[in-house]
DNA sequence: CTGAAAGCGCTTACAG
DNA sequence: CTGAAAGCGCTTACAG
């Protein structure tokens, strides 16, 4: 129970400048309808009273009465603000941040959720999802059932990352990896490398299946040849043995925390990177360097990502449903290639 | 307007439990007060109804009934997920997001007023403020018109880093600056240092006052004398024969990233610190390296700075206003110096 | 042009 | 023990 003082509403308002509370709603609300046209004189005379009290709208009577809030939930799947989640997170917030302050709507972060088995839970009991007008979802591993009841529910949302639910119509904003992915092995291909490693991680996301499938092309092309090799049950400091097993002399990545690990465990066994192997990650580079230079892989443009995804959104938001097939409301943004410093033709383990 | 889908109300789960929507909300609120005593066979046939439904509980309302609503505003003053923001911001955000967590509040960030100035006004037409239980405000510099303006209101909030507003009573949880302060100016003393440079910009605020109020009795005791420099008006460029002309042999930067500046200006004059010339920060150096080694200043903890701000806003929401008095209202946490690899007893410049 | 009335979904005295 | 009713502050048909 909040220790409200009482707040003025439009009763006192109405009061004051001697009009219905009914006026002052459609003076603040400018409603100009078929049957309403209030004169200017009697418009003052309210904004005047308006203007000398501290009158504030409840937010709470306007949701409740239907309209919008211009409040947009931000829903992570893993704790956002932590310093482990920045590399990931931060563009996207700060985007996000950017974005809002542009169109003028308030951030709602759903931090309420504890955090089960390193991931949040968008519905539960006392969810406060319905407060917003829509919301946007993050995460490196959504949940399809929470993306599925939205659409069922006709909840306004954005996915940030490309979703391939078969089930629902998701609409999202994302990276185009596939793209990025091919280049970067064309790139590898150009410069001589015929056999390579790709370090990933068990989870499947759809943004992963696109990077495995642009090697998998890759590899029945007969470019590259990949062995596929799991952080999650190898320990790194097998990863000499297998590359040398699979005559490579490149390892892909998935992203740059694994490349950085890889380059560790490389550099132990006396490896130079990139005389001997190469290192690319198919993720985000950004700040990221392996002994003092620039770790090869991509650049993604993710606060126009989150950009994307909140005008997507406010577009939802606007446009009833019904016409919502008309939206264009899935969307890959391009990325960029950055060759670095440690992609190069490698001799390769003997 | 937003393409709402109709939603499940306590309305149909008393339809179809077969009771009345009072008992749904009694339910529902666990209210078991002097002359409600619901059995047991009832209140299984509710749960059992929404159980099976999707319903939930619609916040708009409640928060219009009276309730309280765990949404905690989170008032910035500038941008605060900006990655320049990030080194001051970032483990408050921290801290804020896992306390809120731990007590299951969600955090409304109120991004819509547009930055003026590098300064976001917390009131204006369409402020969401009212929605929250409570806000927390953030930033360097803060509005002292903002802060007593909630004080008269009886809104419940808390501002991170100390405040003197003469006016109202303004609660807050900071650092206890001043006493770092006269710790790190009592180690330089030890060191042999007799006379130094104060570095600050010109802006005004209680944490920088209570810095400067420090320096100002070590100058009146004869520990250290003080010459003050401004950063806004003067080019570091002729730092060195500042330090020169007073005859110093260190450097107190208001802050970190003051003092890296200023080693900046000194490595361009062929100065070496510390051997020539110690550098230290009164703030936070957690983070901060000049030339690969350590700088000397502060360790504060925000984290806890942040739990704490949020702790003691739940108090205060749960409190009636009357009783705000008996709470411990104003708190300043310790800090730690941290001599790090910058200060120790210097040459001078000949 | 303006106001009385209904309704949004909830909570909480207040009668039964 | 349970329900009908009033009220939170707004918006929006609907009558005047």
């Amino acid at each position: 129970m909040s220790p409200k003082t009482r707040n003025v509403t439009q009763r006192e308002i109405a009061k004051i400048a001697g009009v219905s509370q009914t006026t002052v709603s459609m003076v603040l609300n400018d409603r100009d309808g078929s049957n309403v046209r209030i004169p200017e004189a009697t418009r003052e005379r309210v904004r005047q009273a308006i203007e000398q009290s501290t009158y504030v709208a409840d937010p709470a009577a306007r949701r409740l009465a239907g309209l919008d809030n211009k409040i947009i939930g931000v829903f992570t799947y893993e704790p956002a603000l932590s310093p482990e989640s920045m590399d990931f997170y931060g563009p996207l917030l700060n985007g996000l941040e950017r974005a809002a302050e542009q169109i003028g709507c308030d951030l709602l972060f759903f931090t309420s959720s504890p955090v089960e088995n390193g991931s949040r839970s968008l519905f539960h009991r006392n969810t406060r999802l319905r407060l917003a007008d829509g919301c946007i979802l993050l995460g490196q591993h959504m949940d399809g059932g929470d993306l599925t009841r939205l659409v069922d529910e006709g909840f306004p949302f954005v996915a940030v990352g490309r979703r391939d639910e078969t089930d629902a119509h998701v609409p999202y904003v994302g990276i185009d990896y596939a793209t990025l992915t091919t280049e970067l092995v064309d790139a590898a291909t150009a410069l001589g490398h015929t056999d390579a490693i790709y370090l990933h991680h068990d989870r499947e996301s759809p943004t992963a299946n696109d990077r495995r499938a642009a090697l998998q092309a890759a590899h029945e092309r007969g470019d590259l040849r990949f062995t596929h090799v799991s952080v999650d049950t190898t320990d790194l400091a097998e990863l000499p043995s297998v590359i040398a097993g699979a005559g490579a002399s490149i390892v892909f990545a998935q992203d740059a925390f694994i490349a950085e690990d890889a380059a560790g465990a490389l550099a132990s066994a006396g490896i130079a990177v990139p005389a001997q192997v190469s290192i690319t990650a198919l993720g985000d580079v950004s700040g990221h360097r392996i002994e003092g230079v620039a770790l090869s892989g991509f650049h993604t443009p993710r606060l126009q990502v989150a950009a994307d995804a909140l005008g997507l959104l406010q577009r939802l938001v606007t446009t009833p449903s019904d016409d919502w097939a008309d939206l264009d409301t899935q969307r890959l943004l391009a990325g960029r290639v950055e060759i670095g410093d440690t992609l190069t033709s490698s001799a390769g383990i003997r």
